[in-house]
DNA sequence: TTTTTTTCTTGTCATAAGGCAAGTTTCTTC
DNA sequence: GAAGAAACTTGCCTTATGACAAGAAAAAAA
């Protein structure tokens, strides 16, 4: 068991070295083809992701209909649908590995168990939550306040990866354009 | 003390009576004239805030330097800064009371010793914080994905007081639009 | 009340992005 | 490796929203 990539997501201060060691020895591993389909909308969410290889991306259907992609995961990241888990309700989102993908995977009463056990376990999570919250709020204000193409130039900035891997349409949908809109600002990059 | 409002903001199957009066008599009583700052860019959150009565917001400043609202607080809700309080670091955004506002104070220290001590807190504090992640997130897809017309149309139905109480600029920060357009769209609709 | 400031409206013109449709190019898969 | 299906590009025209500026209305201050 490769422990490098948990210590590491899990490293905390009110975290020791047991905990850390039972924390780390409560995933499995699990892996993942191209296309398929970790979490669909409608299912309860069983436990949480965590990226050893790989690239999924996470998406709503809109008021139209049409896909949306909320975010992008790539390697050393949390794939999570906090809300199907926490909430044990069914999922709004669908989560997509848009690459062979292999991962640790934590089941949720395990996690449960960690966190109400382990003092810094529920800090650590709190403080990720904390992050993603923060995450999501800037997210709402870029969307409107840049413009496509500035989006887009951050993006390359942040998670080059995505831009490297994943098809133009899932980008554009994530940026908040379509497709064509999109393929017309890359030119104009480029 | 009016435990009215706090009761039923704390509700959860897993706290106890002896619980949740604990958590209730933490809190303190403050008030805020309109137009005061409840917490500015740069300083350290020092607890959170619930309504008792009254509306608040928050903002940050975009690329351009311009005003943002990220969130409006009526009454009933909670009033917090979660990067700045959880993390301890400065502020990115500001709060600022649009009317008068009575409220409930409870300072972080106090907030930390309840979440380690009382697990149904920690849930609590958990199943909050999944309902902000849930708001932003899907804010975030709405904002590139509805019109602006749209947006205000939803924003009067869900909180109907901002519409009441809030200048016009505030609101067209708040959807992510000039004040012109905004007066446009209110002149179309009405 | 009068003055000043802030808030809101309206006009004109510019621009980012969308809708639709026709073509290419690149992947699948049989 | 041929056929079909996705993925991507490009053209033409429309539309939502922005930028700037002038003025009206309302609120705050004096």
């Amino acid at each position: 068991m490769n422990k490098q990539l948990l210590s590491q997501v899990y490293k905390h201060p009110l975290i020791n070295q047991d905990e850390l060691d039972r924390i780390i020895e409560s995933h499995y591993k699990v892996a993942f083809k191209k296309g398929d389909i970790i979490l669909k909308k409608g299912e309860i969410s069983k436990g949480y992701l965590l990226l050893e290889s790989g690239l999924m991306r996470s998406f709503v259907y809109d008021y139209n209909g049409n896909e949306s992609t909320t975010d992008f995961y790539s390697k050393h990241e949390i794939v999570i649908e906090v809300l199907s888990l926490f909430q044990r309700i069914p999922s709004q989102e669908t989560i997509h590995a848009l690459t062979d993908c292999e991962c640790w995977m934590l089941d949720f009463a395990i996690f449960q168990e960690l966190y109400h056990s382990i003092p810094g376990f529920s800090e650590w999570g709190r403080l990720w939550m904390t992050n993603r919250l923060f995450h999501f709020k800037q997210r709402s204000v870029e969307m409107v306040t840049i413009s496509a193409k500035d989006r887009y130039l951050q993006l390359i900035k942040e998670k080059p990866e995505v831009v490297l891997q994943s098809p133009l349409k899932y980008i554009a949908s994530y940026l908040g354009i379509t497709d064509t809109s999109f393929s017309r600002i890359r030119k104009e990059i480029s």
